[in-house]
DNA sequence: ACAATAAGTTACCGAACGGTTACCTTGATT
DNA sequence: AATCAAGGTAACCGTTCGGTAACTTATTGT
């Protein structure tokens, strides 16, 4: 095999990982999967998020076309809620197979109360 | 299952994407694998990199347990061969599995002239 | 009429990341 | 003695990213 140049344009882990890798857009897949899909409850879960930036993360996250907004009309308050789209779905599926990956592998830097939680069905 | 508070800290995709997330670090893992492991040959394969970005991607890829350096001594001009670590090996059978998603899923976004590619044993 | 609430938006800031250019070190070759 | 080549390091710069704090909009219950 020879090789010729290559561009971090048309690498594909970089496509992946400019998918996933806003600081908080894997938690907020997670949890869209888990019904914690508005804006406010994504707020009470996840402590030390803003305002802006969890509306940065899913705006993202729409435009990459992972999940969608459907937008509640004629509500008292607005009401949006947020689910997973196919594409979302499948890069979930990905997503289990790092977590996997990082907790067979990368267990010994796992902080011990992790590792009962990851030990049940809770994965981050 | 109930939800507690979520952390980025603990967050297990965000810990793989902080190892494989420089612009220039999955095509190096790529080309190590394949014997393209010295300095002077990744600058050639990799056009548009610097000498200064280079050493630091690969230095963050040491730091992180998936590469090691092994500087020959008593050479010449000064020769280093850089080389997969176990660990950096089982991160690559995990970035084939994102390649392989890529291409099933990504295919349409793909430009010609990398379909060819991607059907033949080339992955970036 | 007015306050409360969901879901934002705007202005601003500091740190981190990738990039450019120039310089350095060490041993081999001429 | 001078030069070349491999593999860097140092100084500096602009953009992006996450974060803080204050302001906005629309509707519904009191």
């Amino acid at each position: 095999m020879s090789f010729s140049h290559f561009d971090a344009e048309h690498c594909f882990i970089n496509k992946f990982t400019t998918l996933i890798a806003g600081k908080w857009k894997p938690i907020l897949l997670y949890l869209i999967q888990n019904d914690i899909n508005r804006f406010s409850l994504m707020m009470e879960h996840v402590p030390n998020i803003s305002r802006k930036v969890l509306t940065e993360q899913l705006r993202g996250l729409e435009s990459d076309g992972l999940i969608y907004r459907d937008e509640l009309k004629s509500k008292a308050p607005k009401v949006v809620i947020y689910h997973l789209t196919e594409k979302g779905e499948k890069l979930r599926q990905l997503v289990d197979e790092i977590i996997r990956w990082g907790m067979t592998y990368d267990k010994e830097e796992v902080p011990d109360e992790m590792k009962k939680i990851l030990d049940s069905d809770f994965a981050q």
